[in-house]
DNA sequence: CCGAATCATTACGATAACGTATCAAAAATA
DNA sequence: TATTTTTGATACGTTATCGTAATGATTCGG
Protein backbone atom coordinates (compact mmCIF):
# COMPACT_ATOMS: atom_id res chain seq x y z
CA UNK A 1 0.00 0.00 0.00
CA UNK A 2 1.11 3.12 -1.09
CA UNK A 3 2.19 5.87 1.82
CA UNK A 4 0.40 8.44 0.20
CA UNK A 5 -3.32 6.87 0.03
CA UNK A 6 -2.96 8.32 4.07
CA UNK A 7 -6.59 7.82 3.92
CA UNK A 8 -7.39 10.48 1.63
CA UNK A 9 -6.28 14.46 2.15
CA UNK A 10 -9.10 16.23 2.97
CA UNK A 11 -8.90 19.89 3.46
CA UNK A 12 -8.98 19.12 7.33
CA UNK A 13 -6.30 16.77 6.97
CA UNK A 14 -4.34 19.39 5.11
CA UNK A 15 -5.03 21.72 7.08
CA UNK A 16 -3.29 19.66 9.66
CA UNK A 17 -0.41 18.96 7.40
CA UNK A 18 0.32 22.35 7.36
CA UNK A 19 0.03 22.85 10.89
CA UNK A 20 2.18 20.22 11.94
CA UNK A 21 5.20 21.18 8.94
CA UNK A 22 4.45 25.04 10.31
CA UNK A 23 5.13 24.16 13.69
CA UNK A 24 8.29 22.11 13.32
CA UNK A 25 9.74 25.19 11.10
CA UNK A 26 8.55 27.72 14.30
CA UNK A 27 9.76 25.64 16.41
CA UNK A 28 13.90 25.15 15.07
CA UNK A 29 16.39 27.22 15.33
CA UNK A 30 15.75 27.75 11.33
CA UNK A 31 15.55 31.40 9.88
CA UNK A 32 12.26 32.43 10.03
CA UNK A 33 10.76 33.76 7.19
CA UNK A 34 7.55 35.51 6.10
CA UNK A 35 5.29 34.09 3.94
CA UNK A 36 6.89 36.90 1.12
CA UNK A 37 9.95 35.96 1.71
CA UNK A 38 9.06 32.27 1.36
CA UNK A 39 7.15 32.12 -1.14
CA UNK A 40 9.91 34.19 -3.33
CA UNK A 41 12.15 31.93 -2.21
CA UNK A 42 10.11 28.58 -2.82
CA UNK A 43 9.29 30.59 -6.39
CA UNK A 44 13.00 29.97 -7.46
CA UNK A 45 13.60 26.94 -6.56
CA UNK A 46 10.22 25.20 -7.50
CA UNK A 47 8.95 27.56 -11.04
CA UNK A 48 11.25 27.55 -14.01
CA UNK A 49 13.79 29.86 -14.37
CA UNK A 50 14.59 32.41 -15.46
CA UNK A 51 13.26 34.78 -12.24
CA UNK A 52 13.55 38.36 -11.96
CA UNK A 53 12.44 41.17 -9.52
CA UNK A 54 9.32 42.25 -12.34
CA UNK A 55 8.48 39.19 -12.96
CA UNK A 56 8.33 37.85 -9.25
CA UNK A 57 6.74 40.99 -8.41
CA UNK A 58 4.02 40.62 -10.88
CA UNK A 59 3.16 36.91 -10.47
CA UNK A 60 2.92 37.45 -6.87
CA UNK A 61 1.05 40.36 -7.07
CA UNK A 62 3.27 42.57 -4.85
CA UNK A 63 5.44 45.68 -5.29
CA UNK A 64 8.69 45.73 -6.37
CA UNK A 65 10.43 47.19 -3.96
CA UNK A 66 8.79 44.52 -1.45
CA UNK A 67 10.28 41.61 -3.84
CA UNK A 68 13.96 43.92 -3.38
CA UNK A 69 13.67 43.33 0.26
CA UNK A 70 12.80 40.03 0.47
CA UNK A 71 16.13 39.11 -1.86
CA UNK A 72 17.94 41.12 0.76
CA UNK A 73 17.35 39.36 3.02
CA UNK A 74 17.59 35.67 1.24
CA UNK A 75 20.72 37.21 -0.25
CA UNK A 76 21.68 38.07 3.01
CA UNK A 77 21.11 34.35 4.80
CA UNK A 78 22.83 33.43 1.16
CA UNK A 79 19.52 31.66 0.39
CA UNK A 80 19.86 33.19 -3.27
CA UNK A 81 21.90 34.90 -5.28
CA UNK A 82 21.79 38.28 -7.48
CA UNK A 83 23.51 37.82 -10.63
CA UNK A 84 23.48 40.78 -13.78
CA UNK A 85 21.40 40.28 -17.18
CA UNK A 86 24.29 40.23 -19.52
CA UNK A 87 21.67 40.54 -22.41
CA UNK A 88 19.69 43.49 -20.38
CA UNK A 89 22.11 45.13 -17.72
CA UNK A 90 19.14 46.82 -16.29
CA UNK A 91 17.71 43.60 -14.93
CA UNK A 92 19.00 40.85 -12.88
CA UNK A 93 18.68 37.40 -12.46
CA UNK A 94 17.90 35.30 -9.09
CA UNK A 95 19.91 32.21 -8.98
CA UNK A 96 19.81 28.94 -6.38
CA UNK A 97 22.66 28.59 -3.62
CA UNK A 98 23.74 25.34 -2.15
CA UNK A 99 22.71 26.60 0.97
CA UNK A 100 19.15 27.48 -0.45
CA UNK A 101 19.21 24.47 -2.04
CA UNK A 102 19.98 22.68 1.64
CA UNK A 103 17.21 24.50 3.80
CA UNK A 104 14.38 23.83 1.00
CA UNK A 105 15.38 20.38 0.84
CA UNK A 106 15.49 20.24 4.74
CA UNK A 107 12.22 21.57 5.12
CA UNK A 108 10.44 19.24 1.94
CA UNK A 109 11.81 16.20 4.78
CA UNK A 110 10.54 18.23 7.12
CA UNK A 111 7.09 18.26 5.55
CA UNK A 112 7.31 14.51 4.03
CA UNK A 113 7.74 13.70 8.03
CA UNK A 114 4.36 15.45 8.92
CA UNK A 115 2.69 13.88 6.43
CA UNK A 116 4.17 10.47 7.28
CA UNK A 117 2.95 11.23 11.22
CA UNK A 118 -0.17 12.94 9.97
CA UNK A 119 -2.25 10.54 12.45
CA UNK A 120 -0.27 9.94 15.34
CA UNK B 1 -8.37 5.38 -8.19
CA UNK B 2 -8.24 8.18 -4.98
CA UNK B 3 -7.40 11.46 -6.11
CA UNK B 4 -4.79 11.36 -3.41
CA UNK B 5 -2.45 8.53 -4.74
CA UNK B 6 -1.42 11.52 -7.02
CA UNK B 7 1.64 9.74 -8.18
CA UNK B 8 3.17 9.95 -4.35
CA UNK B 9 3.73 12.64 -2.70
CA UNK B 10 7.70 13.10 -2.44
CA UNK B 11 9.80 16.02 -0.75
CA UNK B 12 9.96 17.99 -4.04
CA UNK B 13 6.50 17.77 -4.55
CA UNK B 14 5.61 18.73 -1.08
CA UNK B 15 7.42 21.65 -1.65
CA UNK B 16 5.40 22.34 -4.96
CA UNK B 17 2.10 22.17 -2.72
CA UNK B 18 3.67 24.34 -0.13
CA UNK B 19 4.62 26.53 -3.04
CA UNK B 20 1.16 27.09 -4.69
CA UNK B 21 -0.88 26.86 -1.53
CA UNK B 22 1.03 29.45 -0.07
CA UNK B 23 1.46 31.45 -3.07
CA UNK B 24 -2.38 31.76 -3.77
CA UNK B 25 -2.83 33.48 0.03
CA UNK B 26 0.00 35.88 -0.56
CA UNK B 27 -1.49 36.86 -3.79
CA UNK B 28 -5.05 36.93 -2.05
CA UNK B 29 -6.34 40.11 -0.24
CA UNK B 30 -6.01 38.32 2.89
CA UNK B 31 -4.82 39.35 6.16
CA UNK B 32 -1.33 38.02 5.69
CA UNK B 33 -0.05 36.61 8.77
CA UNK B 34 3.04 36.19 9.89
CA UNK B 35 4.45 32.16 10.34
CA UNK B 36 3.74 32.72 14.08
CA UNK B 37 0.91 33.75 14.29
CA UNK B 38 -0.61 31.23 11.27
CA UNK B 39 0.80 28.33 13.66
CA UNK B 40 -0.99 30.01 16.49
CA UNK B 41 -3.99 30.01 14.66
CA UNK B 42 -3.64 26.82 13.41
CA UNK B 43 -2.73 25.02 16.93
CA UNK B 44 -6.21 26.35 18.70
CA UNK B 45 -8.19 24.68 15.33
CA UNK B 46 -6.07 21.50 15.36
CA UNK B 47 -5.10 20.52 18.55
CA UNK B 48 -8.08 20.15 21.22
CA UNK B 49 -8.49 22.08 23.80
CA UNK B 50 -8.07 23.89 25.81
CA UNK B 51 -5.46 26.62 24.96
CA UNK B 52 -3.60 29.00 27.03
CA UNK B 53 -1.05 31.33 26.57
CA UNK B 54 1.65 29.44 28.39
CA UNK B 55 0.59 26.07 26.14
CA UNK B 56 0.82 27.15 23.01
CA UNK B 57 4.00 29.32 24.61
CA UNK B 58 6.26 25.81 25.43
CA UNK B 59 4.45 23.58 22.42
CA UNK B 60 5.64 26.20 20.10
CA UNK B 61 8.87 27.20 22.04
CA UNK B 62 8.19 30.75 21.66
CA UNK B 63 8.32 33.42 24.64
CA UNK B 64 4.55 34.18 26.17
CA UNK B 65 4.74 38.02 25.35
CA UNK B 66 4.95 36.45 21.60
CA UNK B 67 1.89 34.57 22.11
CA UNK B 68 0.06 37.75 23.76
CA UNK B 69 0.88 39.74 20.83
CA UNK B 70 -0.06 37.28 17.89
CA UNK B 71 -3.07 36.67 20.22
CA UNK B 72 -3.91 40.49 19.80
CA UNK B 73 -3.57 40.26 16.35
CA UNK B 74 -5.78 37.44 15.86
CA UNK B 75 -8.54 38.83 18.39
CA UNK B 76 -8.42 41.74 16.44
CA UNK B 77 -9.10 40.06 13.41
CA UNK B 78 -11.96 38.28 15.27
CA UNK B 79 -10.06 34.88 14.09
CA UNK B 80 -9.78 33.71 17.91
CA UNK B 81 -11.40 34.90 21.26
CA UNK B 82 -9.64 34.91 25.04
CA UNK B 83 -12.12 33.80 27.42
CA UNK B 84 -11.42 34.12 31.00
CA UNK B 85 -10.82 30.99 32.95
CA UNK B 86 -13.24 30.54 35.44
CA UNK B 87 -11.33 28.02 37.84
CA UNK B 88 -8.15 29.68 37.70
CA UNK B 89 -8.64 33.48 36.84
CA UNK B 90 -4.63 34.34 36.19
CA UNK B 91 -5.44 31.96 33.06
CA UNK B 92 -7.41 32.91 29.98
CA UNK B 93 -8.54 30.24 27.67
CA UNK B 94 -8.23 30.86 23.61
CA UNK B 95 -10.93 29.96 21.56
CA UNK B 96 -12.17 29.76 18.09
CA UNK B 97 -14.90 32.08 16.15
CA UNK B 98 -16.68 31.68 13.21
CA UNK B 99 -14.97 33.99 11.61
CA UNK B 100 -11.53 32.03 12.18
CA UNK B 101 -13.27 28.98 11.38
CA UNK B 102 -14.45 30.39 7.65
CA UNK B 103 -10.79 31.93 6.71
CA UNK B 104 -8.90 28.38 7.96
CA UNK B 105 -11.74 25.99 5.51
CA UNK B 106 -10.96 28.29 2.97
CA UNK B 107 -7.60 28.15 3.24
CA UNK B 108 -7.61 24.02 3.63
CA UNK B 109 -9.64 23.86 0.88
CA UNK B 110 -6.90 26.23 -1.28
CA UNK B 111 -4.36 23.74 0.07
CA UNK B 112 -6.84 20.74 -1.82
CA UNK B 113 -7.30 23.03 -4.82
CA UNK B 114 -3.25 23.06 -4.86
CA UNK B 115 -2.82 19.02 -4.78
CA UNK B 116 -5.33 18.78 -7.11
CA UNK B 117 -3.82 20.77 -9.47
CA UNK B 118 -0.04 19.89 -8.51
CA UNK B 119 0.62 18.78 -12.11
CA UNK B 120 -1.23 21.71 -13.95
C1' DC C 1 -2.32 34.39 56.95
C1' DC C 2 1.90 35.99 54.13
C1' DG C 3 5.63 35.38 51.22
C1' DA C 4 6.79 32.88 46.95
C1' DA C 5 5.46 31.19 42.58
C1' DT C 6 2.66 31.50 38.42
C1' DC C 7 -0.36 33.62 35.06
C1' DA C 8 -1.01 37.00 31.26
C1' DT C 9 0.10 41.47 30.02
C1' DT C 10 2.60 45.87 29.44
C1' DA C 11 6.88 48.74 28.98
C1' DC C 12 10.78 49.52 26.54
C1' DG C 13 14.25 50.15 23.08
C1' DA C 14 15.75 47.87 18.90
C1' DT C 15 15.01 45.79 14.51
C1' DA C 16 12.44 44.72 10.43
C1' DA C 17 8.96 45.26 6.94
C1' DC C 18 5.59 48.07 4.86
C1' DG C 19 3.86 51.45 0.70
C1' DT C 20 4.64 55.46 -2.00
C1' DA C 21 7.60 58.29 -4.24
C1' DT C 22 11.93 58.85 -6.31
C1' DC C 23 16.40 57.54 -8.14
C1' DA C 24 20.24 56.31 -11.57
C1' DA C 25 21.19 53.29 -15.25
C1' DA C 26 20.06 51.01 -19.35
C1' DA C 27 17.14 50.17 -23.25
C1' DA C 28 13.66 51.27 -26.53
C1' DT C 29 11.61 54.58 -29.40
C1' DA C 30 11.29 58.58 -32.15
C1' DT D 1 20.65 61.87 -30.90
C1' DA D 2 17.02 63.19 -27.73
C1' DT D 3 13.06 61.57 -25.23
C1' DT D 4 10.46 58.14 -23.08
C1' DT D 5 10.09 53.72 -20.89
C1' DT D 6 11.65 50.17 -18.11
C1' DT D 7 14.40 47.99 -14.42
C1' DG D 8 16.02 47.35 -9.89
C1' DA D 9 17.28 49.89 -5.88
C1' DT D 10 16.82 53.77 -2.29
C1' DA D 11 14.65 57.23 0.71
C1' DC D 12 11.29 58.25 3.80
C1' DG D 13 7.99 58.04 7.40
C1' DT D 14 4.87 54.57 9.40
C1' DT D 15 3.60 50.37 11.42
C1' DA D 16 4.55 45.85 13.33
C1' DT D 17 7.24 42.57 15.79
C1' DC D 18 11.01 41.27 18.49
C1' DG D 19 13.30 39.83 23.30
C1' DT D 20 14.10 41.14 27.98
C1' DA D 21 12.48 42.93 31.95
C1' DA D 22 9.06 44.56 34.82
C1' DT D 23 3.86 44.77 36.45
C1' DG D 24 -0.61 43.53 38.48
C1' DA D 25 -3.52 39.81 39.58
C1' DT D 26 -4.25 35.30 41.37
C1' DT D 27 -3.00 30.98 43.47
C1' DC D 28 -0.07 28.02 46.11
C1' DG D 29 2.73 26.62 50.14
C1' DG D 30 4.54 26.95 54.61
Amino acid sequence: MPLDSTSSLTPNRLLKLWHDALLESVRRDTPDLSARQMSVLLAVYVVPPPHTVRGLSSSMNVSKPAITRALDKLCALDFLRRKPDETDRRSIVVQRTVKGSVFLSDFGDSIAESLKHLDD
